[in-house]
DNA sequence: TGGGGATTT
């Protein structure tokens, strides 16, 4: 049986000239580059073409270090990996020229070791005298895990000589030298101290992904530079700063530290042969399942990667996937399909982690998660559509916006990063299912965050340290429009008054870790009675991932077990009795050791048949304590509680919500009161298709319409209660 | 009838 007679579509290959392993003929590559062939291939840091002297290195010895016992034998394998590290043969020119200059540019490639070598370095070299040395990361599981290589590689216990410091967790002490923290722990930070003069150097990794709060620090960095080095002052506590990217903006990050020097770092990772479609496809998930089984059928073992938009995507190739599989021959591997996204159980995402069977081949489909986040161990071949999801905030003229979530072509940065994900324990290949040309074509590299999202947070933040996002020198600043949008946002909810002054409740509000929408709930909540319910509520909607799972093939099992929880006014009730019910469960008899442990297996199986996400909800509880914190320090009580009563709750939401809110039209459709969009409910709300005079909604998402997701039923009586409403009208 | 991915004293 021939492999082109399963396959509806398959009479020609997408990629004709890769190997078959039963015809061993000549390999001619037409369109299949190697990109690995075109880097350089000197070793160490080749430098930047302005060469300046390099003055000698600085004098300095190693502070003495709480030594971690570990073997000989351990400690010296250790030594012996970061002696073959890339990096390590550019060891003494980069502590040169980090030492030489203000701001340092590294270029680093994907296993150059720089973002585990560099702090060592400077370390040893002595940089850290002064102060720490600190590395930035915008993910939290990179931070705690890179100090925990990184202490280990030093001998020492973790938050000793090496620490960590991300949002609900700090391993970092007094003798702490080299601390890898969240790019928004440090810029959390700055509020405290504004210079960081705890750091003698500041290392911006990952800078290239640009993200909101990369782009604010790089902004204070230069600030702080100016205050610590600059010219005419006494420089007791110089500071060094070292944007370390992937190659694409170098010379942008270069040029905004006033030229600074760059340095580039070859990387160590296994080639991967690039493969282009002759013809741009109109269908990329047909395609990308051709190409899966031309894989398949060809080639040696290895697991293959498809990257994808989302989930519905993965779900639909998924499906073709195991029906065309179960028509392949009995002596072929058996495919084993693994769906990765971040809304997909925590056990079933285990999945993708554990080893391939023998005989089998696995092949993943995955969202960008698998572009960053997790790596994924037995790659050997990557399928790339080319696409992926952008979520793109558009303000507003009333302070009100829109999140747009469309299937966008990626950048050319994101399609070597997924290439890159096939070569990293051997060679690999990637199948890119678009043109050559249509790479060329793409945008060397995503919009940086700041010109894409909501500016509300960002700016009352801002304006607590008494800076002005208009003044700050960025890397790229956002339009006029998307500015004002967000003050006149935070005028609505009272956090500026009418002259663009932070007002005491604004002040307020930024000291919660809250959007200041939420955070003006919570403050509402006081004179309400009803702050126990809020916290419970904004907590969850601050978490990183949905509350309630979604499982295609369990729909109506899910509505059932899920209509206990559902509040008759909508999502957010639905929320607080989902989160209560969760919490009661098991708490009884939580007096011993052991019974707390059959507590927490009854909350994991309680969960686990409401199709609750856990994580979620201890993510959520971890808000709420911070949260709770918050509200000592701002002078109230969190204890206070309304009971049953929904109203109280509803209205407190609406204070924050005053920007979200539509009513009935007589055609029954809603409209927004700030605008006049037309919106629907979202069809995963509680709400939808229901019909009542008001509602409030967390957010606007346009995909195919402009849906409002997590949305209550109010009176409409509230909305002219609102100061804001009013306010807004005049 | 539909959910790219991060993150916060």
């Amino acid at each position: 049986m021939s492999f082109t007679t399963v396959l509806p579509s398959s009479n020609s290959k997408l990629f004709k000239n890769t190997t078959p392993m039963s015809k061993k003929h000549k390999f001619k590559p037409q369109f299949g580059r190697n990109e690995n062939d075109r880097k350089s291939s000197g070793s160490g840091p080749s430098h930047s073409p302005a060469k300046r002297p390099m003055p000698p290195p600085q004098a300095h010895s190693t502070p003495p270090r709480k030594k971690a016992r570990l073997s000989n034998g351990v400690a010296s394998a250790i030594q012996e990996q970061r002696r073959e590290l890339p990096i390590a043969r550019g060891r003494e020119a980069l502590i040169r020229e980090i030492s030489a200059n203000e701001v340092t540019v590294l270029i680093g490639e994907t296993g150059s070791g720089k973002t585990t070598q560099v702090p060592q370095y400077l370390l040893e070299a002595g940089l850290a005298q002064a102060g720490m040395i600190g590395i930035t990361q915008p993910r939290k599981v990179a931070a705690t895990s890179l100090a925990a290589r990184v202490s280990l590689e030093q001998g020492t216990p973790l938050g000793g000589c090496v620490g960590y410091a991300v949002r609900f967790d700090e391993r970092a002490g007094p003798d702490t030298r080299v601390k890898y923290l969240t790019d928004g722990m440090l810029t959390r930070e700055l509020l405290g101290d504004p210079l960081l003069s705890r750091y003698s150097v500041i290392v911006v990794d990952e800078a290239h992904e640009r993200t909101l709060r990369t782009d604010l620090l790089l902004a204070n960095l230069k600030r702080i530079l100016r205050e610590r080095n600059g010219s005419g002052k006494q420089k007791e506590n110089p500071l060094k700063v070292v944007v370390m990217s992937a190659t694409m903006d170098a010379e942008k990050f270069s040029r905004f530290f006033n030229d600074a020097k760059i340095l580039y770092v070859k990387g160590r990772q296994h080639p991967v042969k690039i493969y282009h479609t002759s013809q741009s496809q109109t269908d990329y998930i047909d395609s990308a399942m051709r190409t899966f089984f031309q894989i398949h059928v060809d080639q040696p073992p290895g697991d293959v990667l498809i990257f994808l938009p989302g989930q519905e995507d993965i779900e639909s190739l998924q499906k073709s996937l195991e029906m065309f599989s179960r028509q392949l021959p009995i002596d072929f591997p058996t495919v084993l399909i693994v769906p990765m996204f971040a809304a997909l159980q925590a056990s079933q995402q285990q999945d993708v982690f554990k080893p391939t069977p023998k005989g089998s081949r696995k092949c993943i489909l995955a969202t960008n998660i698998a572009e960053t986040s997790i790596t994924i161990p037995g790659v050997r071949y990557v399928i790339d559509t080319g696409k992926s999801k952008e979520k793109r905030y558009l303000a507003g003229p009333t302070g009100s916006g829109f999140d747009t979530l469309l299937t966008r072509d990626i950048t050319k940065s994101s399609a070597m990063q997924r290439a890159g994900r096939a070569g990293r324990e051997g060679p690999g290949f990637c199948y890119r299912l678009y043109t050559e040309d249509a790479f060329k074509q793409m945008a060397a590299a995503p919009e940086p965050e700041i010109l894409r999202c909501s500016l509300v947070q960002a700016i009352l933040q801002l304006m607590c340290v008494g800076q002005d996002i208009q003044e700050l020198e960025l890397m790229d600043s956002p339009d006029d429009d998307a500015i004002i949008s967000a003050l006149k946002n935070l005028f609505i909810i009272g956090a500026i008054d009418d002259k663009r002054r932070l007002t005491p409740l604004g002040r307020v509000l930024a000291s919660f870790p809250l959007e200041p929408a939420h955070a003006r709930a919570v403050v509402a909540s006081k004179d309400l009675g009803c702050t126990s319910e809020i916290l419970d509520i904004v907590s969850v909607l601050a978490s990183s991932s949905k509350l309630f799972l979604d499982v295609s093939d369990k729909r109506s099992e899910i509505a059932d077990v899920r209509r206990k929880l559902v509040h008759p006014s909508g999502d957010h009730l639905t929320l607080l009795n989902t989160v209560r019910g969760y919490s009661t469960v098991g708490i009884a008899d939580a007096s011993t050791q052991e019974n707390g442990k059959a507590g927490r297996n009854a909350r994991r199986e309680w969960a686990r048949q409401h199709f609750v996400n856990e994580r979620t909800l201890r993510e959520a509880a971890n808000i709420r304590d911070q949260l709770r914190v918050s509200c000592e320090r701002a002078g109230f009580d969190w204890k206070v509680s309304c009971g049953d009563a929904e109203e109280p709750v509803l209205l407190a939401l609406s204070h924050g919500l005053a920007q979200n809110a539509a009513l009935i039209t007589p055609d029954g459709t809603y409209k927004q009161t700030a605008g006049q969009q037309i919106v629907k409910i979202h069809p995963s709300s509680t709400m939808a298709d229901k019909k009542v005079p008001a509602i409030i909604f967390d957010e606007l998402v346009y995909t195919n319409q402009i849906y409002a997701r997590g949305v209550s039923s109010i009176q409409k009586s509230f909305l002219a209660s609102l100061g804001a409403f009013n306010t807004r009208k005049a």
